[in-house]
DNA sequence: AAGTGTTAAATTTTT
DNA sequence: TTTAACACTT
């Protein structure tokens, strides 16, 4: 391509960004300003009127996706020579690194990877071995803290450092260096590894970073606005000799700052690189300017931005729309019935039409509404493909196939399926082999001189004969058959099938889908299989390259690309779906017809940005919100419930603050329209009378969806990667054991507090009882106040009872009757 | 060792 | 509502 194709149709901002010489470079892009665009256009540039060698540029992106298309792209635009760039994300641009240097920091080349489940797990044993109290200290927090000092390349002996005399530090400091520990014995990463270890290794390796430092002179990473220190430093060290780092980011776009996103880094990067050019791109070609009015709008109120104000030549476009339900279900209903009428009209697919919400389990009362009414469609999120526990199982086989110092997942399978194998066995052999310093793998394989073990060495001798088996047997097959090998000398199926319930059949499903990932991913190893090592492909969908390779090498190959899929990575957008995801898992996507479900102050912002006091987690919250409005292309509806049934529970809810910030001029408002009867214009669920044929049938497959186990649901034909989330929505607020009316409307902050009584913000408020006093519980009868503390959210409370001994809980919860 | 029942705990977003 | 850990049984 010569600069013309290249550069011909940009507009000025663009052309600059494209055609900006060597040197720092900060790009802003807001949305829809053609910010791939641009970074492709990049690339194809310096390969042809710089003639950069394509092998020397680097381009990073945080989901695989986002590689997969940038890569797509850069292929038709640079053509011969394309697949020598590397495109790829943060987390997989690591590994490779990892893969062929990490010996030099000492640990061994083929190392696993940890997902968040296996992380938790490992910290389970640790508390239980440590006898850290996991009511004080929740697992969740632990691995929160941890993760959090990770992306900061705080070390444990840091941290310890740190911690100094505050014993809650202290052990968490504990907790971290054995964490740490154990990892390194399973010869185990966990994904802040990734990118932490790397730096590691270019601060501990001067030959190393230098070798990256020439092999990427280009540095172009995406989505900049999300980086946290680690991938900062990862970056920066790479970028120190030859500077040429162009970042493509948008602070207004900001949202993993809960993950560590540091925003500092796109908002400080013209002090950190004092030669920065800075490039605005702010002419928007997605949306309508009624839609970017909006956003404009509501995102005006953050501070600390950097100036820029998104502006389109596409037309005015219709009203931003704006309804209120007074159920869930009624929000479901109309959006549903919405999408319908708009795709009967002919004026958009299905697949133009995206829902987007604040969290997962809202999914649930839309999920319903769309089987109900028959239109098709996929959900992103919820449980992961590759958490799922029968996914789980077969890959800890690999990976113990892989790298038997793997501890966690041997002790995975070593009795699944049953094997008569307890856990008093297992906590033997693991004591032994803690006791030599070993693995458990390895203790296992000396079962007959583990003391204790009696009856049962036999049967750990015959798993790890089942290991070495399906070892030996792995030899030139390709993955796929490795898989179908695993499944039935485990007897894995075979014990499913013995089952004989839906629920065992929809795990054999996912077994088999898990094969054919396997296959496809042999096809793609084959096809790029020519092609050698260092300067190859790498993509979402072909992570590898080099020589074709089969047996426990190919394995590995396999079990590295599924430890790096996000959820977001499985959306296709050919099939002709209304997608339903979150708003974080929209970023960067757009749609013709978006719909904003659950504007509901409470749920979005969520309940936690709006007590916690910190400006910053509201703003967040707005960052999303905007993200969310510049979605949408065409069409915008916002949907509000003043209730919503959650974990059992009626919540009310007022409409979001978000709304009040955008103008009213571009809301087409029906919050206190009602229709003659008095009604609400929109029908409720209640609508079952006078079912056609179709429409039973309808109700029957609904109530039979209804009837599933949360986890099952999602495999039925209407959907593509559902995966019927277990997870709890935000707590809105609760008017406790309330009037039933409906009018209890409350507003946080400068409004109306009256309605509070009962609800969880009784924190601040006072309890009718004190330290001293007796009072009732419904489940554990009487007791006596012994403490009264502030928790982080609630007030926790001490109570001796009678008759349960002491409990601590959260007067929220308790619901504590003084007597 | 394995299966069953009970109970407590809880509240976001996920590379 | 859902899950996961725990206690209790067989």
């Amino acid at each position: 391509m010569d600069q013309e194709q290249i550069t011909g149709s940009l507009n000025p901002q663009q052309l600059a960004a494209v055609t900006a010489g060597d040197g720092p470079l900060l790009i802003l892009a807001g949305a829809g300003s053609g910010k791939t665009r641009v970074v492709t256009s990049r690339i194809a540039w310096l390969i042809a009127e710089k003639q950069v060698k394509p092998w020397n540029i680097c381009a990073i992106t945080f989901t695989n996706k986002a590689a997969g298309e940038m890569r797509e792209r850069v292929n038709r635009m640079v053509g011969f020579g394309a697949e020598a760039i590397n495109v790829a994300t943060f987390h997989s641009t690591c590994v490779r690194i990892l893969r062929r240097f990490i010996d030099r920091i000492g640990y061994d080349n083929h190392f696993v990877i940890y997902d968040s489940d296996d992380s938790k797990s490992l910290l389970r044993d640790i508390c239980r071995d440590q006898n850290v109290n996991t009511k004080v200290f929740k697992e969740r927090m632990i691995l929160s803290r941890i993760s959090a000092a990770k992306d900061e390349l705080i070390y444990p002996a840091d941290y310890a450092a740190w911690a100094g005399n505050d014993q809650e530090s202290v052990t968490i400091a504990g907790v971290y260096a054995e964490y740490q520990r154990r990892l390194k014995n399973s010869n185990a990463l966990d994904f802040d590894d990734l990118i932490g270890l790397t730096v590691r290794l270019f601060q501990a390796d001067p030959e190393v970073l230098l070798y990256y430092q020439e092999r990427f002179r280009y540095l172009l990473v995406d989505e900049y606005q999300d980086t946290n220190k680690a991938q900062f430093v990862f970056v920066s060290l790479i970028a120190q000799k030859y500077r040429n780092l162009c970042v493509v980011g948008d602070d207004d776009q900001s949202i993993y700052r809960f993950r560590g996103a540091d925003i500092g880094n796109i908002l400080n990067f013209e002090k950190i690189f004092n030669d920065a050019k800075v490039i605005r791109l702010e002419q928007n070609y997605r949306s309508t300017q009624t839609i970017l009015d909006a956003a404009n709008a509501v995102i005006a109120n953050n501070q600390g931005r950097m100036r820029k104000t998104l502006w389109t030549q596409n037309g005015q476009g219709g009203k931003v729309t704006l309804k209120r339900f007074d159920t869930a279900q009624q929000e479901a209903y109309y959006i549903v019935d919405d999408i319908a009428r708009l795709k009967r009209k002919g004026s958009f697919q299905y697949g133009q039409c995206a829902i987007l919400y604040r969290t997962n389990a809202q999914s649930r009362a839309l999920e319903e509404q769309l089987l109900m009414e028959n239109v098709p469609y996929s959900i992103i999120g919820g449980v992961n493909f590759y958490a799922r526990r029968e996914i789980k199982d077969i890959l800890a086989y690999l990976r113990t196939m892989a790298n038997g110092t793997d501890d966690l997942s041997v002790r995975r399978i070593i009795n699944t399926p049953k094997r008569g194998i307890g856990e008093t066995t297992v906590l033997r052999v693991a004591d032994y082999a803690a006791s030599c310093g070993t693995s458990f793998m390895e203790a296992a394989s000396h079962a007959a001189v583990v003391p204790g073990l009696g009856r049962s060495a036999s049967k750990i001798t015959e798993f790890v004969r089942l290991i070495e088996k399906l070892r030996s047997q792995s030899a030139g097959k390709n993955v796929a058959d490795i898989l179908k090998m695993v499944v039935k000398e485990t007897g894995y199926v075979e014990e499913l099938e013995a089952e004989r319930t839906d629920e065992a059949l929809d795990r054999i499903a996912n077994i088999d889908e898990l094969i054919s990932k396997a296959a496809q991913f042999d096809q793609a190893a084959e096809k790029i299989g020519a092609v050698e090592g260092e300067g190859s492909v790498q993509s979402g969908a072909e992570l590898h390259a080099g020589q074709v390779r089969t047996g426990l090498p190919a394995l590995q190959d396999f079990l590295e690309q599924v430890a790096l899929v996000a959820d977001i990575d499985s959306l296709a957008d050919d099939a002709d779906r209304v997608v339903l995801m979150t708003l974080h898992a929209a970023k960067g996507l757009e749609f013709d017809n978006v719909y904003l479900a659950g504007m509901d102050d409470g749920l979005f912002p969520s309940y936690h940005s709006i007590s916690s006091g910190e400006k910053e987690d509201l703003e967040e919250e707005r960052r999303l919100c905007y993200v969310g409005i510049t979605r949408a292309k065409k069409r915008l509806t916002l949907t509000s419930a003043k209730s919503r049934m959650l974990r059992g529970q009626t919540e009310w809810y007022r409409v979001s603050r978000f709304i009040d910030e955008i103008p009213e001029e571009l809301l087409d408002d029906n919050r206190n329209r009602q229709t003659a009867g008095g009604q609400n214009e929109i029908g409720g669920n209640d609508s079952y009378h006078m079912l056609s044929k179709a429409q039973a049938e309808r109700k029957r497959e609904h109530e039979e969806f209804r009837a599933k186990p949360f986890y099952m649901r999602g495999s039925s034909q209407h959907t593509g990667s559902s995966k019927g989330t277990g997870s709890f929505a935000g707590t809105g607020l609760r008017t406790a054991g309330s009037s039933a009316s409906g009018q209890g409307s409350v507003t946080f902050g400068k409004v109306d507090l009256s309605a509070l009584k009962g609800s969880n913000l009784q924190k601040t408020a006072d309890l009718d009882y004190q330290e001293g006093d007796r009072v009732r519980h419904i489940k554990f009868g009487e007791g006596t106040v012994r403490k009264i503390a502030d928790g982080a959210r609630d007030k926790e409370v001490t109570v001796e009872f009678d008759r349960f001994g002491v409990k601590k809980m959260l007067a929220g919860f308790a619901k504590l009757k003084k007597l």
